[in-house]
DNA sequence: TTTACTTTCAAACAATCGTTTGATACAGTG
DNA sequence: CACTGTATCAAACGATTGTTTGAAAGTAAA
Protein backbone atom coordinates (compact mmCIF):
# COMPACT_ATOMS: atom_id res chain seq x y z
CA UNK A 1 0.00 0.00 0.00
CA UNK A 2 1.49 3.44 -1.50
CA UNK A 3 0.29 6.88 -0.64
CA UNK A 4 -1.49 6.97 -3.96
CA UNK A 5 -4.71 6.77 -2.41
CA UNK A 6 -3.81 9.21 0.48
CA UNK A 7 -1.96 11.85 -2.17
CA UNK A 8 -4.97 12.35 -5.06
CA UNK A 9 -4.42 14.04 -8.23
CA UNK A 10 -5.69 17.71 -8.30
CA UNK A 11 -8.60 16.08 -10.41
CA UNK A 12 -9.63 13.46 -7.46
CA UNK A 13 -9.79 16.37 -5.17
CA UNK A 14 -11.66 18.39 -7.10
CA UNK A 15 -14.07 15.14 -7.44
CA UNK A 16 -14.23 14.37 -3.45
CA UNK A 17 -14.85 18.28 -3.04
CA UNK A 18 -17.58 18.46 -5.26
CA UNK A 19 -19.24 14.97 -4.10
CA UNK A 20 -18.98 16.01 -0.37
CA UNK A 21 -20.31 19.31 -1.44
CA UNK A 22 -23.73 17.67 -3.50
CA UNK A 23 -24.73 15.47 -0.43
CA UNK A 24 -24.59 18.62 1.63
CA UNK A 25 -26.36 20.44 -0.77
CA UNK A 26 -29.12 17.71 -1.81
CA UNK A 27 -29.63 17.12 1.71
CA UNK A 28 -31.14 20.85 2.44
CA UNK A 29 -32.88 21.34 -0.60
CA UNK A 30 -34.74 19.13 -2.89
CA UNK A 31 -33.36 18.35 -6.34
CA UNK A 32 -34.82 21.41 -8.25
CA UNK A 33 -33.78 23.44 -5.41
CA UNK A 34 -30.81 23.03 -5.05
CA UNK A 35 -28.36 24.62 -7.69
CA UNK A 36 -25.44 23.51 -9.48
CA UNK A 37 -23.91 26.73 -8.90
CA UNK A 38 -23.81 26.55 -4.86
CA UNK A 39 -22.42 23.17 -4.96
CA UNK A 40 -19.49 24.09 -6.77
CA UNK A 41 -19.37 27.46 -4.31
CA UNK A 42 -19.04 25.30 -1.96
CA UNK A 43 -16.92 22.89 -3.47
CA UNK A 44 -15.00 26.17 -4.90
CA UNK A 45 -14.83 24.46 -8.11
CA UNK A 46 -16.06 26.19 -11.58
CA UNK A 47 -19.61 25.73 -12.55
CA UNK A 48 -18.53 23.41 -15.70
CA UNK A 49 -17.07 21.26 -13.18
CA UNK A 50 -20.52 19.14 -12.44
CA UNK A 51 -20.52 18.37 -16.37
CA UNK A 52 -16.85 17.83 -16.94
CA UNK A 53 -16.88 15.19 -13.92
CA UNK A 54 -20.18 13.72 -13.62
CA UNK A 55 -21.76 14.81 -16.60
CA UNK A 56 -24.89 16.47 -15.65
CA UNK A 57 -26.89 17.21 -12.38
CA UNK A 58 -28.39 14.12 -12.28
CA UNK A 59 -25.36 12.22 -13.07
CA UNK A 60 -23.86 13.90 -9.97
CA UNK A 61 -26.96 13.01 -7.22
CA UNK A 62 -26.29 8.99 -8.42
CA UNK A 63 -22.83 9.13 -7.81
CA UNK A 64 -23.19 11.67 -4.30
CA UNK A 65 -25.62 8.59 -3.31
CA UNK A 66 -23.53 5.89 -0.86
CA UNK A 67 -25.58 3.19 0.43
CA UNK A 68 -22.70 1.17 2.38
CA UNK A 69 -23.12 2.67 5.81
CA UNK A 70 -26.88 1.71 5.48
CA UNK A 71 -25.66 -2.06 4.48
CA UNK A 72 -22.98 -2.08 6.87
CA UNK A 73 -25.43 -1.79 9.70
CA UNK A 74 -28.10 -4.35 8.37
CA UNK A 75 -24.64 -6.50 7.80
CA UNK A 76 -23.85 -5.92 11.75
CA UNK A 77 -27.31 -6.34 12.60
CA UNK A 78 -27.87 -9.76 11.06
CA UNK A 79 -24.68 -11.39 12.10
CA UNK A 80 -25.31 -10.36 15.54
CA UNK A 81 -26.09 -13.12 18.11
CA UNK A 82 -28.58 -11.70 20.05
CA UNK A 83 -31.95 -12.40 20.02
CA UNK A 84 -34.47 -10.75 17.96
CA UNK A 85 -36.01 -8.71 19.87
CA UNK A 86 -32.83 -7.19 21.34
CA UNK A 87 -31.66 -7.02 17.44
CA UNK A 88 -34.57 -4.93 16.66
CA UNK A 89 -33.93 -2.42 19.19
CA UNK A 90 -30.28 -1.97 18.45
CA UNK A 91 -31.13 -1.32 14.87
CA UNK A 92 -33.58 0.94 15.28
CA UNK A 93 -30.79 2.78 17.84
CA UNK A 94 -28.23 2.77 15.24
CA UNK A 95 -30.48 3.96 12.22
CA UNK A 96 -32.15 6.72 14.13
CA UNK A 97 -28.69 7.87 15.24
CA UNK A 98 -27.78 8.06 10.91
CA UNK A 99 -30.61 9.78 9.93
CA UNK A 100 -31.17 12.50 12.90
CA UNK A 101 -27.33 12.76 14.20
CA UNK A 102 -26.15 15.98 12.98
CA UNK A 103 -22.30 15.28 13.67
CA UNK A 104 -22.73 12.05 11.63
CA UNK A 105 -21.93 13.01 7.64
CA UNK A 106 -23.70 10.12 6.55
CA UNK A 107 -26.23 12.22 4.84
CA UNK A 108 -27.59 10.17 2.23
CA UNK A 109 -30.43 9.11 5.10
CA UNK A 110 -31.13 12.72 4.66
CA UNK A 111 -30.81 12.52 0.58
CA UNK A 112 -32.78 9.32 0.62
CA UNK A 113 -35.89 10.47 2.98
CA UNK A 114 -36.02 13.37 0.84
CA UNK A 115 -36.17 11.11 -2.31
CA UNK A 116 -39.45 9.39 -0.81
CA UNK A 117 -41.17 12.74 -1.03
CA UNK A 118 -39.96 14.05 -4.39
CA UNK A 119 -39.04 11.64 -6.84
CA UNK A 120 -36.27 12.04 -8.83
CA UNK A 121 -34.68 10.05 -11.66
CA UNK A 122 -32.46 8.71 -9.05
CA UNK A 123 -34.95 7.16 -7.14
CA UNK A 124 -34.83 4.25 -9.10
CA UNK A 125 -31.59 3.39 -8.07
CA UNK A 126 -32.18 4.44 -4.54
CA UNK A 127 -34.99 1.86 -4.00
CA UNK A 128 -33.58 -0.99 -5.95
CA UNK A 129 -30.18 -0.60 -3.98
CA UNK A 130 -31.06 1.16 -0.21
CA UNK A 131 -34.93 0.90 0.15
CA UNK A 132 -35.71 -2.72 -0.91
CA UNK A 133 -32.63 -4.27 1.00
CA UNK A 134 -33.79 -2.46 3.73
CA UNK A 135 -37.50 -3.27 3.61
CA UNK A 136 -36.37 -7.14 2.85
CA UNK A 137 -33.91 -6.63 6.32
CA UNK A 138 -36.88 -5.69 8.46
CA UNK A 139 -39.60 -8.08 7.31
CA UNK A 140 -36.69 -10.86 8.07
CA UNK A 141 -36.16 -9.69 11.28
CA UNK A 142 -40.20 -8.77 11.91
CA UNK A 143 -40.81 -12.48 10.80
CA UNK A 144 -38.24 -13.60 13.46
CA UNK A 145 -39.87 -12.25 15.93
CA UNK A 146 -43.74 -13.15 15.02
CA UNK A 147 -43.36 -16.42 13.42
CA UNK A 148 -44.89 -17.53 10.37
CA UNK A 149 -48.56 -17.61 11.44
CA UNK A 150 -48.93 -13.77 10.49
CA UNK A 151 -49.73 -12.94 6.83
CA UNK A 152 -47.03 -11.77 4.02
CA UNK A 153 -49.23 -8.37 3.62
CA UNK A 154 -49.60 -7.86 7.78
CA UNK A 155 -45.87 -8.58 7.95
CA UNK A 156 -45.54 -5.70 5.35
CA UNK A 157 -47.65 -3.35 7.00
CA UNK A 158 -45.87 -4.23 10.32
CA UNK A 159 -42.52 -3.19 7.84
CA UNK A 160 -44.28 -0.34 6.95
CA UNK A 161 -44.81 0.99 10.36
CA UNK A 162 -41.47 0.97 11.78
CA UNK A 163 -39.84 2.88 8.85
CA UNK A 164 -42.77 5.06 9.00
CA UNK A 165 -42.04 6.20 12.34
CA UNK A 166 -38.57 6.74 11.56
CA UNK A 167 -38.61 8.51 8.81
CA UNK A 168 -41.05 10.45 10.32
CA UNK A 169 -38.37 12.38 12.66
CA UNK A 170 -35.99 13.12 9.96
CA UNK A 171 -38.99 13.89 7.09
CA UNK A 172 -41.29 16.15 9.22
CA UNK A 173 -38.02 17.80 10.82
CA UNK A 174 -38.79 21.56 9.74
CA UNK A 175 -42.46 21.12 10.87
CA UNK A 176 -41.22 19.26 14.60
CA UNK A 177 -39.21 22.82 15.14
CA UNK A 178 -41.83 24.85 14.68
CA UNK A 179 -44.14 22.60 16.85
CA UNK A 180 -41.55 22.65 19.97
CA UNK A 181 -38.83 24.93 18.45
CA UNK A 182 -36.65 24.02 21.86
CA UNK A 183 -36.57 20.74 20.04
CA UNK A 184 -32.61 19.74 19.39
CA UNK A 185 -31.59 16.13 18.47
CA UNK A 186 -28.90 14.97 21.44
CA UNK A 187 -27.14 11.51 21.39
CA UNK A 188 -29.43 11.09 24.17
CA UNK A 189 -32.87 12.33 22.77
CA UNK A 190 -32.08 10.29 19.49
CA UNK A 191 -31.43 7.05 21.80
CA UNK A 192 -34.35 7.96 23.59
CA UNK A 193 -36.53 8.10 20.31
CA UNK A 194 -35.13 4.70 19.27
CA UNK A 195 -35.86 2.80 22.42
CA UNK A 196 -39.38 4.75 21.70
CA UNK A 197 -39.85 3.53 18.52
CA UNK A 198 -38.32 -0.14 19.78
CA UNK A 199 -41.05 -0.68 22.11
CA UNK A 200 -44.24 0.84 20.93
CA UNK A 201 -43.17 -1.70 17.69
CA UNK A 202 -43.04 -4.82 19.51
CA UNK A 203 -45.81 -4.25 21.50
CA UNK A 204 -47.65 -3.13 18.04
CA UNK A 205 -45.64 -6.84 16.35
CA UNK A 206 -46.77 -9.20 19.85
CA UNK A 207 -50.27 -7.91 19.41
CA UNK A 208 -51.05 -9.96 16.10
CA UNK A 209 -50.56 -12.87 18.22
CA UNK A 210 -53.30 -12.16 19.75
CA UNK A 211 -55.58 -10.87 16.83
CA UNK A 212 -54.93 -13.41 14.27
CA UNK B 1 -80.88 33.12 -0.53
CA UNK B 2 -80.88 33.99 -4.08
CA UNK B 3 -78.52 32.73 -7.04
CA UNK B 4 -75.98 34.81 -6.31
CA UNK B 5 -73.90 31.84 -4.48
CA UNK B 6 -74.19 29.49 -7.52
CA UNK B 7 -73.86 31.80 -10.71
CA UNK B 8 -70.67 33.56 -10.17
CA UNK B 9 -69.29 36.31 -11.99
CA UNK B 10 -66.65 35.64 -14.65
CA UNK B 11 -64.07 36.72 -12.20
CA UNK B 12 -64.77 34.76 -8.85
CA UNK B 13 -65.40 31.26 -12.04
CA UNK B 14 -61.34 32.06 -12.92
CA UNK B 15 -60.39 32.07 -9.64
CA UNK B 16 -62.43 29.02 -8.56
CA UNK B 17 -60.54 27.17 -11.56
CA UNK B 18 -57.24 28.51 -10.51
CA UNK B 19 -57.72 27.04 -6.96
CA UNK B 20 -58.25 24.07 -8.03
CA UNK B 21 -55.60 23.90 -10.68
CA UNK B 22 -53.33 24.73 -8.47
CA UNK B 23 -54.41 22.67 -6.03
CA UNK B 24 -53.77 19.44 -8.28
CA UNK B 25 -50.68 20.72 -9.72
CA UNK B 26 -49.27 21.64 -5.98
CA UNK B 27 -50.12 17.96 -4.79
CA UNK B 28 -48.65 16.04 -7.56
CA UNK B 29 -44.72 18.16 -7.65
CA UNK B 30 -42.65 20.01 -5.35
CA UNK B 31 -43.44 23.49 -5.13
CA UNK B 32 -40.18 24.40 -6.95
CA UNK B 33 -41.59 21.83 -9.64
CA UNK B 34 -44.52 23.05 -9.95
CA UNK B 35 -45.06 26.12 -12.34
CA UNK B 36 -47.31 28.87 -12.46
CA UNK B 37 -47.70 28.22 -16.62
CA UNK B 38 -48.83 24.34 -15.74
CA UNK B 39 -51.43 25.52 -13.09
CA UNK B 40 -52.70 28.63 -15.86
CA UNK B 41 -52.88 25.68 -18.46
CA UNK B 42 -54.43 23.39 -16.58
CA UNK B 43 -57.05 26.10 -15.57
CA UNK B 44 -57.43 27.78 -19.18
CA UNK B 45 -56.30 30.89 -18.15
CA UNK B 46 -53.16 33.50 -18.71
CA UNK B 47 -50.25 33.11 -17.09
CA UNK B 48 -51.13 36.85 -15.65
CA UNK B 49 -54.25 35.50 -13.89
CA UNK B 50 -52.47 33.80 -11.19
CA UNK B 51 -50.82 37.58 -9.85
CA UNK B 52 -53.33 39.31 -10.96
CA UNK B 53 -55.79 37.46 -8.65
CA UNK B 54 -53.48 36.28 -6.01
CA UNK B 55 -50.22 38.36 -6.07
CA UNK B 56 -47.85 35.81 -6.95
CA UNK B 57 -47.23 31.79 -6.68
CA UNK B 58 -46.87 32.13 -2.81
CA UNK B 59 -49.84 33.50 -2.24
CA UNK B 60 -51.59 31.17 -4.83
CA UNK B 61 -50.50 28.55 -2.62
CA UNK B 62 -51.39 30.02 0.37
CA UNK B 63 -55.15 30.35 -0.63
CA UNK B 64 -55.61 26.71 -2.49
CA UNK B 65 -54.70 25.25 1.27
CA UNK B 66 -58.16 24.64 3.12
CA UNK B 67 -57.87 22.96 6.25
CA UNK B 68 -61.66 22.50 6.42
CA UNK B 69 -62.04 18.97 6.05
CA UNK B 70 -59.35 17.61 8.68
CA UNK B 71 -60.81 20.03 11.12
CA UNK B 72 -64.36 18.67 10.25
CA UNK B 73 -62.75 15.43 10.62
CA UNK B 74 -61.57 16.29 14.41
CA UNK B 75 -64.29 17.82 15.23
CA UNK B 76 -66.43 15.27 14.44
CA UNK B 77 -64.90 12.60 16.16
CA UNK B 78 -64.30 14.72 19.24
CA UNK B 79 -68.37 15.19 19.94
CA UNK B 80 -68.91 11.58 19.04
CA UNK B 81 -70.34 9.47 21.99
CA UNK B 82 -67.76 6.58 21.18
CA UNK B 83 -64.85 5.26 23.80
CA UNK B 84 -61.69 6.65 23.27
CA UNK B 85 -60.24 3.58 21.62
CA UNK B 86 -63.32 3.32 18.83
CA UNK B 87 -62.85 7.13 18.17
CA UNK B 88 -58.76 6.48 17.61
CA UNK B 89 -59.92 3.35 15.30
CA UNK B 90 -62.56 5.94 13.32
CA UNK B 91 -60.33 8.55 13.14
CA UNK B 92 -57.39 6.75 11.73
CA UNK B 93 -59.92 5.18 8.98
CA UNK B 94 -61.32 8.32 8.19
CA UNK B 95 -57.76 10.54 7.86
CA UNK B 96 -56.53 7.59 5.57
CA UNK B 97 -59.18 7.72 3.42
CA UNK B 98 -58.41 11.43 3.05
CA UNK B 99 -54.46 10.79 2.46
CA UNK B 100 -54.71 8.03 0.29
CA UNK B 101 -58.39 7.69 -1.47
CA UNK B 102 -57.76 9.06 -5.34
CA UNK B 103 -61.72 9.45 -5.74
CA UNK B 104 -61.35 11.55 -2.76
CA UNK B 105 -60.67 15.46 -3.90
CA UNK B 106 -58.89 16.23 -0.72
CA UNK B 107 -55.78 16.81 -2.16
CA UNK B 108 -54.71 19.38 1.03
CA UNK B 109 -53.31 16.50 2.57
CA UNK B 110 -51.21 15.58 -0.22
CA UNK B 111 -49.91 19.21 -0.37
CA UNK B 112 -49.29 19.16 3.48
CA UNK B 113 -47.29 15.84 3.31
CA UNK B 114 -45.63 17.49 0.88
CA UNK B 115 -44.87 20.29 2.95
CA UNK B 116 -43.85 18.53 5.71
CA UNK B 117 -40.51 17.37 3.51
CA UNK B 118 -40.22 20.46 1.34
CA UNK B 119 -40.69 23.76 3.27
CA UNK B 120 -42.16 26.57 1.61
CA UNK B 121 -43.18 30.31 3.37
CA UNK B 122 -46.71 28.70 3.54
CA UNK B 123 -45.54 25.75 5.84
CA UNK B 124 -45.93 28.40 9.04
CA UNK B 125 -49.38 28.65 8.39
CA UNK B 126 -49.77 24.98 7.51
CA UNK B 127 -48.32 24.05 10.95
CA UNK B 128 -50.24 26.85 12.90
CA UNK B 129 -53.37 25.98 11.41
CA UNK B 130 -53.44 22.19 10.44
CA UNK B 131 -50.74 20.76 11.84
CA UNK B 132 -50.27 21.82 15.17
CA UNK B 133 -54.38 21.43 15.67
CA UNK B 134 -53.80 17.86 14.47
CA UNK B 135 -51.03 16.69 16.93
CA UNK B 136 -53.39 18.46 19.88
CA UNK B 137 -56.40 16.53 18.96
CA UNK B 138 -54.40 13.66 18.74
CA UNK B 139 -52.47 14.27 21.59
CA UNK B 140 -55.63 14.50 23.87
CA UNK B 141 -57.14 11.18 22.42
CA UNK B 142 -53.81 9.32 23.34
CA UNK B 143 -54.38 10.70 26.95
CA UNK B 144 -57.44 10.08 27.23
CA UNK B 145 -56.85 5.80 26.49
CA UNK B 146 -53.63 6.01 28.29
CA UNK B 147 -54.64 8.01 31.44
CA UNK B 148 -52.38 10.50 33.17
CA UNK B 149 -49.44 8.41 34.23
CA UNK B 150 -47.14 8.59 31.34
CA UNK B 151 -45.32 11.79 30.35
CA UNK B 152 -45.62 14.57 28.22
CA UNK B 153 -43.16 13.17 26.00
CA UNK B 154 -43.93 9.90 26.31
CA UNK B 155 -46.88 11.10 24.69
CA UNK B 156 -46.02 13.17 22.34
CA UNK B 157 -43.23 10.18 20.63
CA UNK B 158 -47.06 8.30 20.61
CA UNK B 159 -48.42 10.92 18.59
CA UNK B 160 -45.43 11.11 16.28
CA UNK B 161 -45.16 7.61 15.84
CA UNK B 162 -49.28 7.50 14.69
CA UNK B 163 -48.89 10.18 12.08
CA UNK B 164 -45.29 9.03 11.31
CA UNK B 165 -47.31 5.74 10.46
CA UNK B 166 -49.79 7.36 8.69
CA UNK B 167 -48.05 10.22 6.43
CA UNK B 168 -45.93 7.43 5.24
CA UNK B 169 -48.35 5.70 3.21
CA UNK B 170 -48.99 9.02 1.43
CA UNK B 171 -45.04 10.28 1.85
CA UNK B 172 -43.80 7.10 0.17
CA UNK B 173 -46.05 6.26 -2.00
CA UNK B 174 -43.79 6.51 -5.13
CA UNK B 175 -41.27 4.15 -3.36
CA UNK B 176 -44.24 1.87 -2.64
CA UNK B 177 -45.19 1.78 -6.00
CA UNK B 178 -42.06 0.39 -6.84
CA UNK B 179 -41.56 -2.13 -4.31
CA UNK B 180 -45.04 -3.20 -4.96
CA UNK B 181 -45.87 -2.56 -8.56
CA UNK B 182 -49.25 -4.05 -8.52
CA UNK B 183 -50.16 -1.63 -5.87
CA UNK B 184 -53.31 -0.12 -5.64
CA UNK B 185 -55.38 1.74 -3.13
CA UNK B 186 -58.79 0.88 -3.42
CA UNK B 187 -61.35 2.08 -0.23
CA UNK B 188 -60.82 -2.02 1.20
CA UNK B 189 -56.89 -1.81 1.05
CA UNK B 190 -56.85 1.86 2.52
CA UNK B 191 -59.59 0.77 5.33
CA UNK B 192 -57.53 -2.45 6.39
CA UNK B 193 -54.30 0.28 6.37
CA UNK B 194 -56.36 2.80 8.82
CA UNK B 195 -57.12 -0.21 10.54
CA UNK B 196 -53.91 -1.72 11.25
CA UNK B 197 -52.76 1.63 12.52
CA UNK B 198 -55.01 1.61 14.74
CA UNK B 199 -53.98 -2.21 16.27
CA UNK B 200 -50.41 -1.44 16.25
CA UNK B 201 -50.31 1.80 17.93
CA UNK B 202 -53.27 1.16 20.08
CA UNK B 203 -50.82 -2.42 21.36
CA UNK B 204 -47.93 0.33 21.46
CA UNK B 205 -49.48 2.66 23.84
CA UNK B 206 -51.08 0.19 26.42
CA UNK B 207 -47.71 -0.96 26.64
CA UNK B 208 -46.84 2.33 28.01
CA UNK B 209 -48.61 1.48 31.72
CA UNK B 210 -46.22 -1.53 31.40
CA UNK B 211 -43.24 0.12 31.66
CA UNK B 212 -43.72 3.10 33.14
C1' DT C 1 11.89 21.80 -24.26
C1' DT C 2 8.50 19.75 -26.99
C1' DT C 3 4.42 17.12 -27.30
C1' DA C 4 0.02 15.21 -26.03
C1' DC C 5 -3.45 15.02 -22.86
C1' DT C 6 -6.19 16.41 -18.82
C1' DT C 7 -8.28 19.76 -16.05
C1' DT C 8 -9.87 24.45 -15.04
C1' DC C 9 -11.90 28.74 -16.10
C1' DA C 10 -14.65 32.92 -17.58
C1' DA C 11 -18.01 33.59 -20.62
C1' DA C 12 -21.82 32.62 -23.13
C1' DC C 13 -25.73 29.55 -24.38
C1' DA C 14 -30.58 28.29 -24.78
C1' DA C 15 -34.37 27.32 -21.97
C1' DT C 16 -37.43 28.28 -18.37
C1' DC C 17 -38.87 30.57 -14.41
C1' DG C 18 -42.17 34.16 -11.87
C1' DT C 19 -43.64 38.49 -12.78
C1' DT C 20 -44.87 42.91 -15.27
C1' DT C 21 -46.67 45.65 -18.93
C1' DG C 22 -49.86 48.02 -21.89
C1' DA C 23 -53.32 47.27 -24.95
C1' DT C 24 -57.89 45.27 -25.45
C1' DA C 25 -62.50 43.49 -24.30
C1' DC C 26 -66.11 43.68 -21.13
C1' DA C 27 -69.20 44.87 -17.47
C1' DG C 28 -72.24 48.08 -15.16
C1' DT C 29 -73.68 53.09 -14.22
C1' DG C 30 -74.96 57.65 -15.36
C1' DC D 1 -74.32 57.00 -25.86
C1' DA D 2 -69.99 58.05 -23.01
C1' DC D 3 -67.54 56.86 -18.89
C1' DT D 4 -65.27 53.92 -15.39
C1' DG D 5 -63.26 50.33 -13.25
C1' DT D 6 -62.39 45.25 -13.80
C1' DA D 7 -60.60 41.25 -16.11
C1' DT D 8 -58.05 39.06 -19.79
C1' DC D 9 -54.55 38.62 -23.07
C1' DA D 10 -50.15 38.31 -25.92
C1' DA D 11 -45.84 39.80 -25.32
C1' DA D 12 -41.90 40.92 -23.09
C1' DC D 13 -38.98 41.47 -18.83
C1' DG D 14 -35.15 40.33 -15.89
C1' DA D 15 -33.37 36.72 -13.37
C1' DT D 16 -31.82 32.11 -12.88
C1' DT D 17 -31.42 27.52 -14.42
C1' DG D 18 -28.34 23.42 -16.34
C1' DT D 19 -25.18 23.02 -19.82
C1' DT D 20 -21.64 24.12 -23.46
C1' DT D 21 -17.66 26.39 -25.44
C1' DG D 22 -12.96 27.50 -26.51
C1' DA D 23 -9.10 29.25 -24.67
C1' DA D 24 -5.72 29.00 -20.83
C1' DA D 25 -3.28 26.47 -17.30
C1' DG D 26 -1.48 22.40 -15.57
C1' DT D 27 0.65 17.72 -15.86
C1' DA D 28 3.53 14.04 -17.34
C1' DA D 29 6.15 11.42 -20.54
C1' DA D 30 9.47 11.57 -24.51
Amino acid sequence: MTTEVEIKTASEQTRKRLLDAAREVFSQHSFQGATVREICRLADANVAAVNYHFGSKDGLLAEALNFAPLAALQNANATASECPKIRLRLFLRDFMLMLLDEKNPSSQCRIMARELADPTPALDKIVREAIAPLHEFLGKLVREIVGEKVSEAELRRCVHSIVGQCLFYRHSHPVLQRLYPKLRYGRKEIEAIGEHIAEFSLAGIKHLDKTS
